[in-house]
DNA sequence: GACCAGGCACATC
DNA sequence: GATGTGCATGGT
């Protein structure tokens, strides 16, 4: 019974203090599929304005598209994305990307749409350079899929605020999550890019929260640090 | 100069 | 299965 659920509550009434408070987020900035899903590989362990750098090299170059990414050789695309860092290993990363995409779909974006959620989240996870993160921020902010995005700033933000303990894993964060919420791909896109936007803006540097406006405003006890 | 950023693969125990 | 380490640029 969902609705008795009080960590339910607690988690859409975060969403609404998160929403009211930072306003719509308009993720994922990109123009197309193949665009976020390259983004989504350039910000591993990267600042975003980074992966903009070298997103923007690309796309300059017109090299922003499937075909021509997959004919590029890997050492011309290390030195295009270079801004984004740890390059060579990006290269290689998205270079087994894009030889998946050109082997399983023809290099088409559209022929996943069409492919069951647990099987094409599978495969994504077979590629090389594609974990967890990377493979539901592209089947979410790429393919629209209702998956939701789990990273450091979504445990570190509901772990302080009660919710999930600070050391959940990867998938149970994610079940948590999925369990409670509508599966609908508009709110978990945007529920995720508000997590990162009040992560960033109030818990990176401060392990107490210093200044966080919703850190009182949950209707619960404030989260003991 | 240290620390961090919208992770992941790989080695080692 | 848990833990540690390399990757590398650019901002704070």
């Amino acid at each position: 019974m969902p609705g008795r659920d009080p960590l339910r509550r607690r988690l859409l009434r975060l969403y609404v203090a998160l929403a009211k408070h930072f306003g719509p987020q308009h993720w994922w900035p990109g123009e197309n599929a193949l665009e976020v899903a390259v983004g989504a590989i350039l910000t591993q362990n990267t600042a975003w304005a980074n992966v903009e750098r070298a997103l923007e090299r690309l796309k300059s170059r017109g090299l922003l598209s499937g075909q021509k990414l997959y004919r590029l050789p890997e050492a011309r695309l290390g030195a295009l994305i270079r801004p984004s860092g740890t390059f060579k290993v990006k290269a290689r990363r998205l270079k087994a990307f894009l030889h998946f995409l050109h082997e399983r779909y023809a290099g088409r974006f559209g022929r996943i749409a069409r492919v069951p959620l647990h099987a094409i989240r599978a495969e994504l996870l077979s590629v090389h350079g594609i974990g967890p993160e990377t493979a539901d921020s592209i089947l979410l902010y790429s393919l629209g899929r209702p998956v939701f995005v789990v990273d450091q700033y979504t445990r570190r933000v509901l772990s302080r605020h009660r919710l999930v303990h600070p050391e959940i894993g990867y998938d149970d964060l994610q079940s948590f999550l999925t369990s409670r919420l509508p599966s609908d791909p508009a709110l978990f896109n945007e529920y995720h890019a508000l997590l990162v936007a009040v992560g960033k803006e109030y818990c990176r540097r401060s392990p107490r929260c210093a200044g966080c406006p919703l850190r009182f405003d949950l209707g619960g006890k404030p989260p003991r640090l």
